[in-house]
DNA sequence: CATGAATGAGCTTTCATTCAT
DNA sequence: CATGAATGAAAGCTCATTCAT
C-alpha cells in the first residue's frame, strides 16, 4: 500500500498522447454527465487533473472536443460489433452475436453511449458525424440480412431490407438508451428481448414462440 | 378616433388563454429550430411578438416554459394515437392504425416532435416528463398486445410483452426521428415498413413474406 | 445647492439616447487613457456608471463601440473646421481660420482626438473610417488652395496641391498630437507657429518674415 | 555518421549576438504586421524558428522586446538621416538631403518604420523611448535652420525655429506614414513634394515657384 | 543550451431574469 | 396589463510567462 503511494508518478509533464486520452475520457464522462451546452470547459479540465489552456492546447474547441469524443468513441461501438460477427454463420446467429455485441458495449460504456447519442443526435455540428457511423452500422446489419436472403432465395426488396435494418438498429439504440439509465440491468437480456422480437416478429410472439441460441 | 381605436383588429388584450398558446406555439418553434439551450428568451418573447416579462408572467422560467410545450405536445401526440386504435379490432388491424396515427402526428407536427425527442430526451429535468409520457404510450401498446394474447389463448410472458412494447415503440420513435428531417417523406410509407417488421419479424420478412392491411 | 441635490435624477432608468452618449464619453475617456487593447469593456462600463451588458444592447461589440467613438468625434472635428472657414475669404485668411478651428477642437477635446488618432489610425478596421474623415480633411484644404491658385491665376500641378494638403494635414496632426500631450500649451500659439512655416515656408522664415493675421 | 553531423550546415548553436539579431528581425516583422497586442510571442518565436523559452532568455519580456526593436530601428533611422546631412552645406542642400535620407529608410524599413510609428506611438510604455528619439530628430532638424539663420545674419526667434522643426519633422512622418502603406511609391518623388512645401510654403508654390535641387 | 508541457489571469460576450415606469 | 431598462453570473477562449526535463 504505501509503496505504491510512494511509487505513484507525479502525474505532471507526462507526454501529449498520454495527457489527450485523460483528457477524452474526463470529457466523455463530463458531457455524459451535463450534456453538451451544460458541461463547461472548467469542470472537463477539473475532471481531467489539468489546466483548461492544456484542453485547448490539445483537442482545440469544445466543439473539436466534443467531436473528438463522439468519433473515439464511435470507434470502439464500430469495432465490437464488427469483431464478434462471423461472416459465414446463419443469419440468426449473427444477429444474434451483433446484438449482444452491441448491448455489451452499451453496459460497458454507458457514458460513451450517452455522449453518442443522447449529445450529438440533438447538436446539428455533430449530427453529421453520428449519421456516418450509423450508415455504417446500417449497412452491417442490411448486409447481414442480405446475405441470408440470398442464402434463402427468397427476393425481398432491397428498401425492405434496408428499412428492417433501420427498424432494428433503431429498437436497438433505444433499448440501449434505456439500458443506459439502468445500471442493474443485464445487457444479454436485452439482447435476447429484442432478437425475440426482431427475429419472431409481433405475430409469433403473441402465439408463444420463441427464439433460443443455437448454441445453448 | 375612440372609434378607431374600438374597432382596431390587432392582437392586443387577448384573454389569457390565447396569449398562452400563442406562446407556446412560438416557443414550440424556437425550441425546435434552435435546441433548448441556443433558444433565447429573448427570441421565443419576438416570436411571439410579445415582450419578455409576459413570458415570466405567464409561463414561468425558461425550464417551466420548455415543459410546458413538452406537456402540450405529449398530450397531443397521446391523444393521436389513442383516438384511433378501436378497442376491439384485431390486435394487428390496432397496431396498423396505431402506428399511422403516431406517424401522421410527427408529419404533422415535426416541431413539436423534435422538441419532445431531441431536446427533452437529453435534458435531465425534463426527461422524467418525457419518461413519464413513454411510459403511457408503452402501456398502450402493451394493452394492446396483451389483449390480443388473451384472444389466441396463447401465455406469452408478461415481461415479453413490455419488452416487445418497448422494442417497437423505440423502433418507432427512431424513424419519427429520420421522419421529422425529411419533410418530403410520407408518414403512412414509414408506418406500412414498421408494420411489417414489427408483426412479421426479420424471418419471415427474410422468407418473402408481406403483411397487407386487411381494410385496402 | 441643496435643492440641486434633493432634485438630482435618480440616475437610473434612463432613455435610451441619453445613456449612449454616456457611454460613448465614458468609452472616449478609456480608450483615450488605456488605447483600444489595452481598455476593458469592464473599465468602460464602470467609467459610464452602468453594467456591462448595457454597453453590449446599446452599442454593440467592442469594435463597434470603438467605431461610433471614432465616428462620433470625427464628425465633430470636421464640422469644427468647416464651421469657420469662409468660402470666399482669401486663401491665407481662410487657413488661418481652419487651422484655429482644429487645434481649438484638439485643445477642448483631447481625449477624442487621441481616440481618433493615436488608437484608429493603427487598427485596420478602423483604418478605413479614418481614411475617409482624413481624405474630406484633405480635400477641404486642397479645395481652399486650389481657389487660390485660380485666384493669383498661377496654374500650380493639381498632384502639388494635393501633396501639399497632405503635408499640411500631416504636420498639422502631429502638431495635435503634441498638444494632446501638454494640457497647458495655447491652441492658437500652435494654429499661429504652423500658419507660419506653412504659409511662408522654411526659406522666408529663415529670412526672418513673419506672417500675420489681417484682422489683427 | 559523425561526419555528417560536424558539417550540418544547419543553424543550430549559432552565437548569443546572432540569435538576437534573428530573433529582433522576426520580432519586427510580426510586430509591423499585427501590431504591438495582436502579436503574440509564439507567433513570434515561429517566425524566428525558434522555441519560445529562448525568447524569454535572450530578450526578456514582450515589452523588452518591443522596446528592443524600437530602440534598433530607431538607432538606424536617425543614422540614415544624419549620415548624408554635410554639416556645411547650403541649408536647402542639407534638408533635402535630410529629406531623402529619411524616406529611403521608410522606403527600405517599412516593417522597422511601421513597428516605431504605428505601434510605439500608441503605447504608453514605450512612448517615451520614442518620443526621445523625436527629440533628438527635431534637434538635427533645429540645428541645420539655426545655422543657417546664423548664415543669413536673420534674427528667428529660437521657438519659432524649434515649432518650424517640430512642423517639417510632423509633415514627413505622416507623409512616411503613407508611403509605409504603398510598396510602389517612390520614396525620392515623397521627398521632393515634401521638400517643396516646406521651403517654399504654401503662398510661394500658390504662386507657381518651384524648389529645384542644386545638384540636379 | 533548448524545449515541450503547463498554468493563472484576464477578456469579450451572452443570457435568464427582474425592476420601475 | 405591458414594457424598456438594467444586471449578476457564467462561459469559451487566449496569452504571456515559467518549469522540468
Amino acid at each position: 500500500m504505501l509503496a505504491s503511494v510512494a511509487s505513484r508518478p507525479t502525474f505532471k509533464r507526462l507526454p501529449r498522447a498520454v495527457r489527450e486520452q485523460q483528457m477524452l475520457d474526463a470529457a466523455v464522462r463530463v458531457f455524459s454527465r451535463r450534456g453538451f451546452h451544460e458541461a463547461s470547459m472548467d469542470e472537463i479540465a477539473d475532471e481531467a487533473g489539468i489546466s483548461k489552456p492544456m484542453v485547448y492546447a490539445y483537442l482545440g474547441s469544445k466543439d473539436d472536443l466534443f467531436r473528438a469524443c463522439v468519433n473515439r468513441e464511435g470507434t470502439r461501438l464500430l469495432e465490437s460489433i464488427v469483431s464478434v460477427v462471423g461472416d459465414d454463420l446463419p443469419a440468426d446467429e449473427q444477429l444474434w452475436r451483433g446484438l449482444r455485441g452491441f448491448f455489451a458495449f452499451v453496459g460497458a460504456h454507458r457514458d460513451g453511449w450517452a455522449v453518442l447519442y443522447r449529445q450529438a443526435k440533438s447538436r446539428q455540428p455533430f449530427a453529421d458525424d453520428l449519421a456516418a457511423l450509423r450508415t455504417r452500422i446500417v449497412a452491417v446489419v442490411a448486409g447481414m440480412l442480405g446475405r441470408a436472403v440470398q442464402a434463402a432465395r427468397t427476393s425481398a426488396h432491397e428498401q425492405d431490407l434496408t428499412a428492417s435494418a433501420y427498424a432494428l438498429v433503431g429498437a436497438a439504440e433505444s433499448i440501449a438508451d434505456w439500458l443506459a439509465d439502468h445500471p442493474e440491468a443485464d445487457p444479454d437480456h436485452s439482447a435476447a428481448r429484442l432478437m425475440n422480437f426482431s427475429w419472431l416478429g409481433a405475430r409469433q410472439l403473441l402465439q408463444g414462440e420463441l427464439w433460443q441460441p443455437s448454441s445453448a
